[in-house]
RNA sequence: GCCGGGGUGGCGGAACUGGUAGACGCGCCGGACUCAAAAUCCGGUUCUGGAAACAGAGUGAGGGUUCGAUUCCCUCCCCCGGCACCA
């Protein structure tokens, strides 16, 4: 052993000693099975903090495990298809396969360097044909089965480079890289009937008690169950169909609305120019849903009429921007008179508010502002004939009633989640297997031709899709007819890649099925850990693929994943300057110095390259745009990967966002500092003498052995619990910090310092494995700290000599008490009393009532 | 706009079931060691008053429930995540 700690000595040697024994194969041990799955990286270049964090929480729990005798299978792989590979291509001529598989060689090695417990003989790429084709595979079977289908979806048209764009390619309206005002456009896509799961995807998030109650109400509010009916309006020889959740207010429903794209709306536009203009007007800008909800309500009367199908009144037809194609059937009756939207855009075209539900405690009703209450359901109907003087729920199945007596309507639930379309016009993803052949139409490629293998030469230039220009992809034989057909060029999503890759883990090896028993011997995966930002998307479509999946007979489980945890972001202060134009240039946290005042408060930031002052900018999110990324290989290269790991589980539980902070870096390499000083002090005043004999422990070691293994209930709690790795770090750090000031006392107990020493080595082992190999092995013993197995808490040393209790008088402490535990209440009353300082403030007093909590408080309350 | 989450010392955070607010770490202040510096070690550190004992205030703002609220309820402010083609 060293005298000093020196990581870049021991944590290469470690490595390279793990690998050779293969320690982190999935089949070593024989405990009872354990999944643990992060979230697979998308290869962006190199890895980031997000990554560190994210895979070190996955190696802490996957470790701790271990130690507690699991058999434990944590993989890695490659979320490797997607858009930056094509930015990249376009920024610097190189194709995005070699792009992509120069950035996996580079972060594989850079994972490796941090001493992850991972089984590399699984990794898989989801840009290998070994691994599409089973995208490819399982895409025909859907298609078989009815659940893929083809229909026309929108998307976002940009006009000048003749390409389907991104949300995020579209900025204020507009194509990011030609600057064209963008346009919705209507082209055939193939989608997925995630509808037809929807009740299921529902229902079966009250199993997943292992998933944080927000995520389980996100994803409730975004599948958006609602009761309610679909009511028929005639208009003129057509029928306008719409879907409420309030039937209830039909009465007082007072004009039509329908989405631009709506088919009533295209054929009232024919002879109608200005309708024309306003529906083209409504064709302009992106198809995201959050930019269609913030624009300003507009509308244009269509002229036609539609017949009320209870009154018989004609309710003006409207074609509204705020009524959506993809919601529902993409026209709605407005009420304005009780919703909020339908009442805006009533006041701004002067169209008729009637109120049909009486207000609470018998309000006035005021056409002229919207109120919160106007929504209630707890009222009774009016001005609405028949119906008057009902509740909401009667009125409601009273009209319904009515409707289906008249073919005019039927009660329905409908979701707000709409079917999930899985073609893109990119070149790097997952071909769809379809050929078009102007004879057959579109067939499927027969599955002994799978897989459809995506040329890696293509070099895109932000004009379309390239692939849609490969000859030699595009141009094949029709597998039915033989005669010449086209390739599809779209490809798929890549949600589709990352919807099945822990499926794909357990059986890498396959290569002649998609999964098999070891899947199910595998699955489900019992802990699993992301970003908060898949909380929806991701998580809802591997919900639902798993369950396709079952349906076809591959897997047993219902559920992908049975606990989740989502991390929180990796954020860093910002430094800026600003030029004349009000110009913000980034400086990175490392080139700046911070002033503080003798209170350490923050006073000035300077650039160290010229020493002037720079502006702090506030922590925000580690982004290239701010400049504020601290890259986490300068870190290892510099402290070692356990100091990084250390940092990074202690500086904020995992939920939470964690603030990056260099000083704290310096916190948690000091603290390992001393760990191994203090090993190497005690190694050092010579043999450990004997076995541990607790009965001949004095008071300040049975103190110290009570701590040990408070500590040691206290970590295993929160590793194993919890997940406060944080809380965990910082008991072992309390206690090192004991153990250190006790051993330096010449009455310590040797036997009982390398019981603590062996104990702290194992407990901080998860988090930082390389110098907990290296301590293990000083304190003698041989083989893996990892098969040493989790040290076992001492029930007998945990007994306490004396608890401390509070002593409140109306709620404000004013006095300790030491007492036995379990002193009798009358008795912990009466010393409570008789305290000096209670006294000072119960004389005079009247004794109301004493509460006493045993071995904690207690609290007179006087007055 | 809609859905979800968060706000505690100078800073990151702790307080797990309504019971001592500020564990642990950073920073800062003082001291030891050193020719000196770095590293290391020891002590202090919520704010206000006080030499101290101690007292008062204090968990985004305001109100409520309770013997007792960072924790439960209501109203408001600010920040962050998602919104279906970023992954």
């Amino acid at each position: 052993m060293t005298d000093s700690y020196h990581p870049a000595r021991i944590e290469p040697d470690i490595q390279q000693h793990w690998e050779a024994q293969a320690a982190h194969r999935a089949e070593r041990g024989s405990g009872e099975r354990f999944y643990c799955l992060s979230m697979f990286p998308y290869p962006s270049g190199k890895l980031h903090m997000g990554h560190m964090r994210n895979y070190t929480i996955g190696d802490v729990i996957s470790r701790y495990l271990r130690m507690c005798g699991r058999r434990v299978l944590q993989p890695m792989g490659w979320d490797a298809f997607g858009l930056p590979a094509e930015n990249a291509a376009m920024a610097n001529g190189v194709p995005p396969a070699e792009w992509t598989r120069r950035n996996i060689a580079h972060m594989r090695t850079q994972l490796k360097s941090l001493g992850f417990a991972i089984d590399w003989e699984r990794e898989l790429a989801t840009c290998d044909p070994d691994y599409y084709r089973w995208n490819q595979w399982f895409f025909l079977r859907l298609l078989e089965r009815g659940v893929a289908y083809k229909k026309t979806g929108v998307v976002n048209w940009d006009p000048v480079d003749q390409s389907v764009l991104a949300n995020e390619q579209v900025v204020d309206g507009r194509g990011w890289r030609s600057g064209a005002l963008v346009e919705k456009r209507e082209i055939p896509m193939y989608y997925l009937r995630i509808t037809d799961y929807a009740q299921e995807l529902l229902d079966s998030l009250d199993q997943l008690d292992g998933w944080p109650e927000r995520v389980r109400t996100m994803q409730a509010n975004w599948i958006g169950r609602s009761e309610g009916a679909e009511i028929s309006f005639a208009c003129g020889t057509e029928t306008i169909k719409v879907f409420t959740t309030r039937p209830d207010t039909l009465m007082g429903a007072t004009y039509m609305a329908v989405a631009a794209e709506h088919p009533l709306a295209r054929k009232a536009a024919r002879d109608n120019p200005a309708l024309a203009e306003f529906i083209a007007l409504c064709q302009q800008g992106g198809v995201s849903e959050a930019e269609l909800a913030t624009q300003e309500k507009l509308g244009m009367d269509t002229g036609l009429k539609a017949i009320h199908p209870l009154t018989g009144a004609e309710l003006p037809v409207w074609v509204a921007n705020y009524v959506l194609m993809g919601y529902g059937e993409g026209a709605i009756m407005a009420v304005p008179g009780h919703d909020e939207r339908d009442f805006e855009f009533a006041l701004k075209y002067e169209l008729p508010i009637v109120q049909v539900v009486s207000l609470p405690d018998g309000r006035a009703y005021d056409a002229s502002s919207w109120h919160e209450d106007y929504v209630v359901k707890s009222g009774q109907l009016l001005n609405s004939g028949p119906y008057d003087g009902l509740s909401c729920e009667a009125g409601f199945e009273a009209i319904v009633n009515d409707l289906e007596s008249r073919s005019a309507g039927r009660a329905r639930v409908q979701f707000r989640l709409r079917d999930w379309g899985i073609s893109r016009q990119r070149y790097w993803g997952c071909p769809i297997p379809i050929i078009h052949c102007d004879h057959c139409g579109d067939v499927p490629v027969p599955d002994e031709d799978l897989p459809v293998r995506l040329p890696e030469d293509l070099v895109p230039d932000g004009a379309g899709n390239p692939l849609a220009r490969c000859e030699a992809f595009v141009n094949t034989t029709c597998p039915k007819c033989g005669r010449p057909a086209r390739r599809e060029t779209d490809t798929m999503d890549t949600f589709v890649d990352s919807s099945w890759y822990f499926l794909r883990y357990t059986c890498s090896d396959n290569d002649q099925a998609m999964v098999d028993e070891q899947t199910n011997a595998w699955m489900p995966v019992d802990q699993y850990i992301g970003g908060i930002e898949h909380a929806i998307l991701h998580l809802l479509y591997a919900r639902f693929w798993t369950k396709l999946m079952r349906d076809e007979g591959l897997v047993a489980v219902d559920e992908p994943f049975a606990r989740l945890l989502t991390q929180g972001m990796v954020l860093a202060e910002t430094y800026y300057r600003e030029d004349a134009a009000g110009r913000r240039q980034w400086f990175n946290p490392a080139d700046v110095d911070v002033e503080r005042d003798d209170k350490g408060r923050f006073v000035r930031a300077l650039l160290r390259s010229d020493g002037q002052p720079v502006h702090a900018g506030g922590v925000e999110k580690m982004a290239k745009s701010k400049n504020n990324g601290v890259d986490p290989q300068a870190l290892v290269d510099q402290y070692g990967a356990d100091t990084v790991r250390l940092f990074s589980m202690f500086a904020a539980p995992p939920e939470q966002s964690l603030e990056w902070s260099d000083a704290g870096v310096e916190g948690a390499w000091r603290f390992l500092k001393r760990l191994w000083s203090g090993v190497r002090a005690h190694l050092d005043t010579g043999s450990a003498g004997g076995g541990l004999d607790p009965t001949r422990l004095d008071q300040a070691g049975l103190e110290l052995r009570r701590l040990l293994h408070e500590t040691i209930a206290k970590v295993g709690d929160d590793f194993g619990r919890r997940y406060t790795f944080n809380t965990a770090i910082a008991a072992i750090m309390e206690f090192s910090n004991h153990l250190n000031r006790y051993q330096q006392e010449p009455a310590a107990d040797r036997s009982l310092c390398q019981e603590a020493w062996t104990g702290i080595v194992r407990l901080i082992a998860p988090v930082t494995p390389h110098i907990a190999e290296a301590l293990w092995q000083s304190l003698g013993h041989a083989g893996s700290v990892f098969d040493a197995g989790w040290p076992a808490v001492d029930e007998s040393a945990l007994v306490r000599q004396t608890v401390t209790l509070v002593v409140q008088v109306n709620g404000k402490v004013r006095g300790r008490l030491a007492l036995p535990p379990d002193s009798p209440r009358e008795q912990v009353e009466h010393l409570a009393m008789a305290e000096e300082n209670v006294r000072r403030f119960v004389e005079g007093q009247s004794v109301r009532r004493v509460i006493v909590v045993p071995n904690k408080l207690v609290n007179i309350v006087v007055g």
